[in-house]
DNA sequence: CATGATTGTTAAAACGATTTTCTGCACTTG
DNA sequence: CAAGTGCAGAAAATCGTTTTAACAATCATG
């Protein structure tokens, strides 16, 4: 009943040989028209397509790819979907990939590198033709024995400059440094610094311009790094703990996505308001920032160009081309809105108000 | 030099063959070993698994599947996952599936029809074992001749109850009622409904409930439902020009995410604040809803447990289980915040300023 | 007109696993 | 002791393509 209309023998889908017989040619033949590498005669051809077409005969990519050995499937690995940032990253890759015919394998690796392992283990089982990942740390070895035993792979956001590999990242140095600058200029001195971990890469950069920013103003001493996890209510209590103190930041830049919500929740739940009690400088931007209230200043990181760098030199080694390993840092766009304002009235009116 | 440390002749990974040689024994007995199908004795068993070791073989699944007639792969075709929404959804599923040993090969459709044809299309050449969708249309002729052409599909979020297919979606039709009898328990009697298109069931559904809960109150012809498409501006506009009427709305239901960011930026843009000027519901919840000034009051649809039930309705097919076809309509929470209030004082105090 | 090049076709050999079938051996059992 | 019963191992078939190699037929060329 259920396949009506399907001339299929047994209810299993037509194979090449079904279409070969139809039309009264070779398989080989087929084979020619569909893939178009060997010419085929004018009414040979349109023979096989009548079959095909009359059985619904569609190709086997299994098949094909065992023979070919060439999957045109790419698998991605990152730690967290749920993070804007990735699935923006993720989304504009398959649609660069759906172009050029390539399907991706999506695998979350959930920050862990032991499941980011397996998790490439089994990309490599199935023969994918090439890799992009977010690395869950910076060293290979967390998936790897070495970058040897990967297919032509890219690395996105961590792991910049690893041997052997492409990498891309954003500019996270200069991006943290003009973001700090920026509140500098307006008059800060006191800026916290949120970040999820230390042991990133990238994070270190962020750390590192953050840094470098206040030793050039001379306030070398005053940074102050704080670490609030990959989970929004460990950055809101780490930042709360920092707005309770009696010397309370004028300012504090949340180096990631998930630290910006923490920063805003505690915020709020200390009835504190920006950036009338602390500016908020966010890295990471979304169309959140223009939707609340002040709006958030932000660090944008070009998640649409990693995207596109990343796949433009995976398709580079996907065909053949041995060019030397890439490093490409993007540049962040800084948009300074409403929450970043000088701290001195702010601050006076605070010291006479509440503890 | 690149393959130091790695005895593979030829530069190309090892097969069972190789393992078989090097273990003298047949490749059935390596695959025996190693699926664990068929008893091998122990000192076989230990050479065996000795030159697997040595030689650092990984199965092609390729190959295994093509034999097998299973990939243990699952197709999943979202419309968007820059949507929170969806990128939740394929998340979780993505969790589950790698649970049972599964790999997700994931598609966008961008709300679009053909390309999600073309994309099922696609997955259906990979031989994947299931199918995910949620659906850009609610007709199966967007995707497929007939429900009969696919593998075990379960379709989430939209084309609830098509014919021949399992479907699980959220109970729009109750939770739009839901919350807008909240809003009228609240005492608003021009509620506002935004949605991004009328042609999808679960968008018609919130509708519905909506006309519903307005009739049951005997205020039908105050229904007002604007249309402003999957893009935030579009959302934006449309609600912007309803605030600006001078019958203007005391409350807002935004019925998708989208809408709920395109009205929060309406609102800011005309300088209005919530819930002074306009209630504001959403469907769709986020750690934003709690972020925001007010908190924003939502409708929360389960996601979590829609991925859940997919993946278990799909498992169930996948392991052969010939049950009947599935209709899930699961429930959403309401989240009564600050952002919905009675409208009288706000609608006196307004009514006195601006136009 | 014989020879060589070209063209289109197909049979057969891959691709790398799993599964079926067959074989030889040890062990029961009547 | 002959016949039947497991059992473990290996050879061979299989999955559905693509590619190689062999082959015929056509056409040009000296």
């Amino acid at each position: 009943m259920s396949e009506a209309g399907r001339p299929w023998r047994g209810g299993r889908p037509p194979t090449i040989r079904d279409v070969a017989q139809l039309a009264s040619v070779a398989p080989a033949t087929v084979s020619n028209v569909l893939t178009g590498r060997r010419p085929v005669a004018e009414d040979r051809k349109r023979r096989v397509l009548e079959a095909v077409a009359e059985l619904g005969y569609r190709p086997n990519q299994l098949a094909a790819s065992l023979r070919r050995q060439e999957t045109r499937t790419i698998g991605i690995v990152i730690p967290d979907l749920t993070n804007p940032f990735f699935a923006a990253l993720v989304h504009r890759i398959e649609e660069l990939a759906a172009e050029s015919d390539y399907q991706i394998l999506l695998m979350s690796s959930n920050e862990d590198t032991e499941q980011e392992a397996q998790r490439v283990q089994v990309l490599l089982g199935r023969q994918t033709d090439g890799l992009i990942i977010a690395p869950a740390r910076d060293s290979v070895s967390a998936f790897a024995a070495s970058a040897a035993d990967l297919p032509p792979t890219v690395l996105v956001d961590r792991g910049f400059g690893l041997a052997g590999f492409d990498t891309i990242c954003a500019d996270n140095y200069d991006a943290a440094k003009r973001g700090c600058q920026h509140l500098l200029s307006l008059g800060h001195r006191d800026i916290v610094l949120v970040v999820s971990d230390t042991g990133l890469a990238n994070i270190a950069d962020r750390i590192a311009g953050y840094r470098d920013a206040l030793s050039e103003a001379g306030l070398a001493n005053r940074a102050r790094v704080v670490v609030g996890g990959f989970t929004v209510d460990g950055c809101r209590g780490a930042i709360e703990q920092e707005l309770r103190r009696a010397d309370r930041p004028t300012a504090i830049f949340s180096a990631a996505y998930i630290a910006t919500l923490g920063a805003i929740k505690a915020i709020r739940a200390l009835d504190l308001a920006f950036p009338d009690d602390v500016s908020l400088l966010s890295f990471d931007d979304s169309d959140w920032m223009t939707a609340l209230r002040p709006y958030v200043s932000a660090v944008a990181q070009p998640v649409e160009e990693m995207a596109a760098e990343a796949w433009r030199l995976l398709k580079q080694r996907l065909t053949g081309a041995s060019v030397d390993v890439a490093r490409v840092r993007l540049p962040c766009s800084l948009h300074v809105r409403e929450s970043t304002r000088p701290p001195s009235a702010a601050r006076a009116k605070r010291r006479a108000g509440s503890p």
